[in-house]
DNA sequence: TATGAATGAGTCTTCATTCAT
DNA sequence: CATGAATGAAGACTCATTCAT
């Protein structure tokens, strides 16, 4: 009975996941879920309370998963030269591109189809959360290396968190080889740290 | 009567706009835009073929200056230099963010609430066009300059335009003071034309 | 001038009578009539009352034609011996025909295509007037030949002269040679006029 | 709430009836059958899928009662002497002017007030189905009397059946009393068996 | 005369959600 | 637990017609 009814669950959230991406959260209609997965539309409202619920559920292992990396990331205990470190970037990027191909379906979905929901704030609030953490690792820093320039404009801060999310969105839009995402990992660090150690006035 | 029919259209256009950046194009309702411009719901018909037309209306000034701006910035004889002369780069920065400025509602209608719209495409356009673009100038450049390094990942390439269109949405979604862009200006054209410099291996 | 106003006058019904054809007079749009005539809507009312006129003024030459027809066979002087004279018959059976082929087209729209519009009467209007003829002609009959019989039943009668209407509905709906005709028009008559003859009870 | 279900569902039927009846396909209005009905317009499409399938839906009880009449007719084992014989041609009149009489109202539906729905291809339809029968009979009454002549008119015998249809029509559209019918059937069975007579060359 | 503009009423259909069973 | 049934509200869009110009 436990299986049956995880069963059911599963089959809804898989046909609400296919077509909240088909269609949008919007455009997408309960009863088509329901018709697909195989159960009646009030099934589904036994189990969720409502369409928003239902697409919370459906996107929670990805917000998970998130939530995760994101306070291990915040309680790892870095320093200023990992940013600096093309190694040490290119495994952060790569551990967060795993995750990305992972989640890729969730994450196409919140990123571009999820207008009129409440995940449709999650962009910003993702966002607004690094940001936050930047800051705060900015200021640490700057209490033990009193002599770099941290000196850094909160909405670049801001910008380049989007940029984190805005590549994810196109990682996920596209079908890219692994080679690909290799390369532009690489190119991406190069970028990245030199750009970093510009800013910190370390380039000398 | 001119006027006055250019009155309509404008009213039209107006509590279109508001109510699709309120609700969302998906969401929003012909008749709520009717009542609001004062107008019946076939009024709009009559200007208007459907409801994805009106969209499109209430975005074109915005697609018609970008258009315009991709043109120009197109046509004009860029070098390898300008990429990497910070003053070259604030201003096409100023340029782009004094045009983002002017049309913020559309930009973030377009961006954020245009789901089920046609002008939902505009992102990935944008942001193809503009690689497309990059990556005839990064071959036009290889030309002129044999020796600079541009084996660059496509795909950071796109990432790099999408970065663009990204800051674009961050700008239009907060509200920046003079003061913060011009920060921000500097601090984005530094880490850029660092991390470009460093791709071209001209970083010595 | 004149000329002009008949050409758009002509357009009109042109472009009514494809358009009622088409999808039949109450799902037909003034719209579709007057953008394919090339006036503006209000133009057709200028020229018409409103639809319902306009479905008349497209019928009127078949109409007109048919009453010419109707009160051309009223008010020829025949006889009994008419009706069970094959040759006679087959007369009145091509001159039928021949309007028939003539109006097809509006033939085919008052019989299959005027639900909703006042000619949708067309058909009872016309199965009666000519049932009121044939008793009245069957009334004259008896007095000259007081022996014949005609002790029929009026619904029967009735149902003849639907008939002729059933057939002619056939005819425009099909597309028959000519050959075809003629032949049908020999079997009709064959079958009719020995029909009748045993009616009048003179086929001893 | 077996009862209760079969209640509502007459209800649709019997109001969608009178609706159609009296405005026709195309002009009937689902909210004035929802709302005669004493239901919302919603729930007549938890029972029938859209207007159409309304429509046939109230008109199946006929359908099949002529589908089940034209089986048990083309499987009856009969002879060409039927067709001349009055007091059977008289037992298969009167058994569908019951039918006509039983179905009334379906049949008025159908044949005069279906225009934009499916069932408007009823009339050929059963016209086309028919005249295939009466052909296939001709065919096999050739093989068992060789010299009768069948050498009739395709087009003929399509518009001998249509009449048929033809006549359905007229009696739904009047009222008649029994002893009309009874000597319309007589009068009927007099003319055609003559004019049959005659074509089949038999009547020396 | 010809029409652009305007409209209120209407179309069929779908929606997410509730609730008695 | 699962659902069939029911619904009011809403969806985008079209309609025939009028009228000032």
């Amino acid at each position: 009975m436990q299986i049956l009814k995880d069963n059911i669950r599963k089959s809804i959230l898989d046909e609400a996941k296919k077509e909240f991406l088909d269609k949008g959260f919007s455009d997408a209609s309960m009863r088509t879920i329901a018709s697909n997965a195989g159960v009646s539309v009030s099934t589904i409202y036994t189990y969720y309370k409502n369409k928003d619920e239902l697409m919370t559920e459906v996107c929670m292992p990805f917000v998970n998963a998130a939530n995760a990396m994101t306070i291990e990331h915040h309680t790892a205990d870095t320093d200023i030269d990992d940013m600096l470190n093309p190694d040490s970037q290119r495994e952060t990027a790569r551990a967060l591109i795993a995750m990305v191909k992972k989640y890729r379906d969730i994450i196409r979905l919140i990123l571009f189809r999820s207008e009129g929901s409440s995940m449709n704030n999650f962009r910003d609030n993702y966002t607004d959360r690094t940001t936050a953490h930047i800051l705060w690792f900015f200021g640490k820093m700057k209490m033990k290396y009193p002599d770099i320039n941290t000196d850094v404009s909160n909405f670049f801060l801001h910008a380049n968190c989007a940029w984190t999310l805005s590549i994810i969105g196109e990682i996920v839009s596209h079908d890219l080889s692994d080679e690909e995402l290799e390369k532009f990992t690489n190119d991406y660090v190069k970028f990245s740290t030199a750009g970093w150690a510009k800013m910190f006035g370390k380039n000398t």
